[in-house]
Formats: structure tokens, C-alpha cells, sequence
DNA sequence: CTCTGTGCAAAGCGTTTGCAAACGA
DNA sequence: TCGTTTGCAAACGCTTTGCACAGAG
């Protein structure tokens, strides 16, 4: 809660009451829609408007608060900036998991783009497929 | 020329003069968005309608001709399909580049695929960062 | 000849914008 | 109090749809 005060504050973006709340569903599911975000928050803040979820969050990913997940023939996802990390989207339920960004992975990436004098900024690794409950129901 | 009449053949469609073009131009550009597209193959075929290129696109990403390159904060780009590679994105210029699939990512992202029971499908590794021209010329 | 694909125009939606009121610091 | 943020409603622009005609096989 306080959490999300100072990583505003930190950010030069007040705390509101919306701000702190899309922060905090975010965190706790992980990586969310614009959709699945508006829904949420707006059952404790009825008067929510999504003009105001899309404003922010445009502003929260300038200020590097929030990440970006595009996802083939799907809407975006957002998450909060963190460490590098690989996802693991499931195509059928659409589910989003972080795993561990392996080192091996770090080193040859970063030699790689050495490689191409390219200055490496930042990398999105997507994993797509069928996650276990899925693979497991094929019929849904 | 002939290749994407087979290419086109074999997935089911038919090869039209619209179809051809828009696979031709994706070849030699590598990567591009529905406008780029439209606008490179319109210049040859005045009549083109912008749902056209719509409605191909959605039909060739369904038959596997094509795949979709989403980007962090710009349109998707399409590619044609080919084996698992690496994106360098420039942030600057939007230019896509690819570069092999390194072995040992590929050995990484299965075997982590494995231990999460994840059934791995196709992978997306994109960097993001400033290609060498843009990098050397900041202010454009 | 038949079925698919195209082009046009309209409809549909997700996203953005402008502005007055509410709010945070 | 002052600058920022919110909510609403309208505007926008990308994407999709329906339909009649053209074209591929």
C-alpha cells in the first residue's frame, strides 16, 4: 500500500486513490488488460472511468512504473517493471507466468547484440503454448 | 515469384495478384505493418482496398504464412514464417533485424519449458534497443 | 460454372481528447 | 491555493463487416 505511495511519489506522479489501486491488482494478478484492470478497480471505485485507466497507464509505462506485454492476436497486458524475466503465455486461457531470466540467456543476448553494434536496451522473451490445466482440457 | 504461388497453394488460398504482392513485399522489407504494406503494394495495383489487405493478413497469420511480430508501443509488424530467430527492434527507427536463433537459447527456453510443464509452441525473443545508426545520431 | 476474393461504404470499437469539477500536496 | 487528476461525452482512427461484382480454378 505504502509500497505504491512512494513508487508514485518516486516517479513524480501523486498518489490517487485509482493510481494506487491499478497498482495493486497489477501486482497481485501479475500482468492484466486494460480491460481486466478497469474491471477490477472499478468495483471499489464505481465512479472510475476507463479514460482514466488508459491515462494512466500511458503515463505509468512513460515513467517506466509499468511494462508493456504485447502478445501475438491478443490485446497488451502490463506489468510492473522489474527485473528481465521470460513469460510463459499460455494460447488457450491466456494466462501470463514470469520465469527466472536464466544468465545463459543474459550473456549470449548481450554478446549478440555486440555482435551487431546494437545498444541493447531492454528484452521481451515470450514463450507461447499450452500451460498444464490446458493441455490437459483440450476441449475449452 | 512462382514461390508464393505454391506457398499460397498449398495453405489453402488462392493466389491472387493482391495476395502475391503483399507476400513479395514482406519478403524483401523482412518486416511490416498493415499501412506499409498497403501503401508498397497500392503504388502497383491503384484499386487496392485497405479491408483487402486487412482480410489477407487475418487469413495468412491463421494459415501460418505469415507471422505476427508484436511491438512494445507501435502497430504489430508481419513477418513471413520461418524458423524461431531473434528480433532486434530499434527504438529509434522502428526498424526490425533478425538474427539466428542462437542453439542455446533454444536448449534454455525447452528445457525451462519442461520443468513448468509448459507445452512449448514458438518462442518470440525481442530486444529492444538502438540500432548503430541511430545510436550514432541522437537527434533525429 | 462455382466458389473465393475484392472493393466500397458503413458499422463497430477501442482509444484519445477537451473541458469543467474534484482532488492532492 | 495551484497544478494535477478525474470523469464525462464527444471525437478519432483503426479494424471489421456486408454486399455486389470480379476473378481464380
Amino acid at each position: 500500500m505504502t509500497k505504491y505511495v512512494s513508487l508514485l511519489k518516486n516517479s513524480g506522479l501523486k498518489s490517487t486513490f485509482q493510481r494506487i489501486h491499478m497498482l495493486e491488482n497489477i501486482a497481485s494478478c501479475g500482468h492484466m488488460s486494460i480491460d481486466d484492470i478497469y474491471e477490477k478497480v472499478v468495483k471499489i471505485h464505481p465512479s472510475l472511468s476507463l479514460a482514466t485507466v488508459y491515462k494512466n497507464i500511458i503515463l505509468m509505462v512513460e515513467k517506466g512504473v509499468l511494462t508493456e506485454v504485447p502478445i501475438t492476436g491478443k490485446k497488451s497486458k502490463y506489468e510492473l517493471s522489474k527485473e528481465d524475466h521470460i513469460h510463459l503465455i499460455c494460447i488457450a486461457c491466456g494466462k501470463v507466468e514470469d520465469k527466472p531470466h536464466n544468465l545463459h540467456i543474459n550473456t549470449i543476448c548481450t554478446s549478440m547484440s555486440k555482435e551487431e553494434n546494437f545498444v541493447l536496451n531492454k528484452q521481451q522473451i515470450n514463450l507461447y503454448g499450452k500451460c498444464i490445466t490446458c493441455h490437459a482440457t483440450p476441449n475449452v
